[in-house]
DNA sequence: TTGACTTCCGAAATCGGTTTTGTAACTCTT
DNA sequence: AAGAGTTACAAAACCGATTTCGGAAGTCAA
């Protein structure tokens, strides 16, 4: 790899007006004890020769890079996450006003992102870090703790004091969810989860049962079902609740992909989603809009929360104390069309699902 | 922001094992002239104080920034592309194998878009860049050639000679598509593309015109219609298409976006799609599994297209020629059930959608 | 033994900026 | 008119690596 030849550097701008290049990097810089001649003639040689600094000098003096990182995880070939790539796009466009930009690497394991986080850090090629998805023991949060290493978290730990972060108020919104469900008429609720190493899908848990408690629902374990958390798992948990004996009329999902492959499994079996069955998921993708029926889902708006979790870093890095940069949001309900009143009891369902079960079930692609 | 204290330098190791810093260095970049016996001990060192070098001081020597950079377009919150989340996620992965970095950044406007491309070039961030969505004459293509600064597109523009592009032929893919739908019988095939100014699009308009001719079916210029590359465009192209008097029997779309869209518009109008209507979209995207009837649809692989495109750049860095590093690719169509017979006569078809013009047209969300 | 080669490594230059230090030339005082 | 302060800039140090240069010590042939 060759150097790009012909960039103007601060020496040619000295020389071109006559001055010590010190002189030019404090005209740059502001400082004032420049007169104003020698100022405009600088300020006029910089136009000329379309003179801009080198980041990579400042830096090594400055110390600091004016580039964030992302580490984003990956499972092998599974694909990207659309919830990450509308997140990113919202730090993006919150970083580029500030003159900031973006350093994007991927991590398929757990060691993997330690590792690279490590070498980020180690090699300085970073100021802070945007941590996503956040577990409830955090091996990343951990490390970044230990080293004193500025970031900031979308989504808590278990012990979410000590560190900036922002997240939104889950078992509010599974509480809320479970309310609203209850006042429709569903009497059996169910909940499919997904790995409860994973903070937010714990909360989600946690406030399904207590909207249940509050409503004085009896808490059935049995209609709790922990997956994947994909389209797959989706399809997987709504298999598993609803051939229960006395299945779930509604299923509240812990994420929109969850939630697809639930549709996508009611289609199958020709049960009829926002009346037979109700589904709820949770992100607010653009997708659901698209889905049949549209689907309800809880909003976060995903580009928002990037654009505030970056503005909480650079807080971060200009030395706020991360202790006060802790926000909690309310989730918004979109109600789409997939949630309704239950077309039928539990009993019913389970006979109509073993019907459905026994006989040909739908097929969805054709014989090729 | 204040500089990250005690990251161990290479003067620290020097001074650990006494010898001279230029040892150090030459030992980590495995110079030959280094004593087994000296080397030794400084690996060792190396690692009991966990040094990195940093990544800024090589580069400003160096004249290298290990970092390749992506400018990707938004438009004002319409959300991320999800075409470019898998591209970058490709893209990543890639790098991550060679010890570089992907630096991203947004561009809200074609101006805004050469300015952030010029910042990052003057300021030396990044080494090379990866251009995406080309357009038939692409404004940063101009400046990257003129600035004579390494880049990779995925696309090509109107004079695709002199740089480096990866590419799929998709003039052949939409001709496949023209005859494929011929053989299931379609005689009314319709086109819903984008602007003109976006290369695939253009060339997709191609293949079909071409496809056509060579089945020796009359071109109907009304088939042909140009939207926004959006869910909302796709609607729009259905209305518009289908409107007519004799309306085609199969769309054909330029991106699975628009496709979504027109799925989304026949859903509305209780037309059956891959029967009533036929669908065929671009781009694989791994929604179209779910939506109903899952998408008919052209795919590249957007990760492996990242992939590909990485390496190419990096081959570009490397000092090779870009002209010998062009290369085309064939979509594969995955049949899924959005495509079909046709299940009546263009006028029939006609006659029924203004049936249920006229009617209540089936509503998608409820009333709340 | 001496000159010619290697081998191995220290010293110093360099990359392109920022920041500190030092100083010549003015401007005030009294 | 001499000492004290300003003003405006030059010069040099510095950030942390890489790379060039050169020289001491050891090896070998004549």
């Amino acid at each position: 790899m060759q150097r790009i030849p012909g960039s103007v550097t601060i020496d040619d701008v000295a020389r071109h007006v006559g001055v010590a290049k010190g002189t030019v990097s404090r005209v740059l810089n502001n400082y004032t004890d420049i007169s104003d001649a020698t100022r405009k003639r600088i300020l006029q040689a910089v136009k000329e020769l379309g003179y801009q600094p080198s980041a990579t000098a400042r830096n090594l003096k400055r110390g600091r890079q004016d580039t964030l990182g992302i580490v984003i995880p990956v499972g092998h070939g599974s694909g990207a996450d659309p919830f990450l790539a509308e997140f990113i796009d919202g730090i993006a466009r919150a970083l580029d006003e500030m003159g900031l930009d973006l350093l994007v690497t991927t991590a398929h394991s757990r060691d993997h992102m330690i590792e690279t986080l490590h070498r980020l850090v180690a090699r300085r090629k970073v100021d802070g870090f945007i941590i996503t998805r956040t577990e409830v023991n955090d091996p990343r949060i951990a490390y970044l703790s230990e080293k004193k290493f500025p970031f900031v978290a979308h989504g808590r730990t278990s012990d979410p004091t000590g560190y900036a972060w922002f997240d939104i108020d889950n078992e509010a919104a599974f509480a809320d969810g479970v309310r609203h469900l209850y006042s429709l008429g569903h009497e059996r609720i169910g909940f499919i989860g997904g790995s409860l190493e994973l903070n937010f899908a714990l909360q989600r848990l946690h406030g399904y049962r207590q909207g249940l408690e509050a409503l004085g629902v009896p808490h059935d374990p049995d209609l709790e079902s922990l997956q994947d958390v994909s389209e797959k798992g989706g399809f997987a948990g709504a298999k598993a609740l609803l051939s229960l004996d006395e299945p779930p009329t509604a299923l509240l999902c812990v994420t929109d992909a969850l939630a697809i492959g639930v549709v996508q499994f009611c289609r199958k079996y020709g049960l009829k989603v926002g009346s037979d069955v109700t589904v709820i998921g949770y992100d607010g993708l653009p997708v659901g809009e698209y889905l049949d029926p549209p689907l309800t889902t809880f909003s976060q708006s995903a580009q928002d929360a990037g654009g505030r979790v970056a503005r909480k870093l650079i807080d971060v890095l200009d030395g706020k104390d991360p202790k006060s940069l802790q926000a909690l949001a309310k989730a918004v309900l979109i109600r789409r069309a997939s949630d309704g009143a239950p077309s039928m009891t539990p009993e019913k369902l389970s006979k109509l699902f073993r019907d459905r079960l026994n006989h040909q079930p739908h097929s969805d692609t054709k014989g090729e």
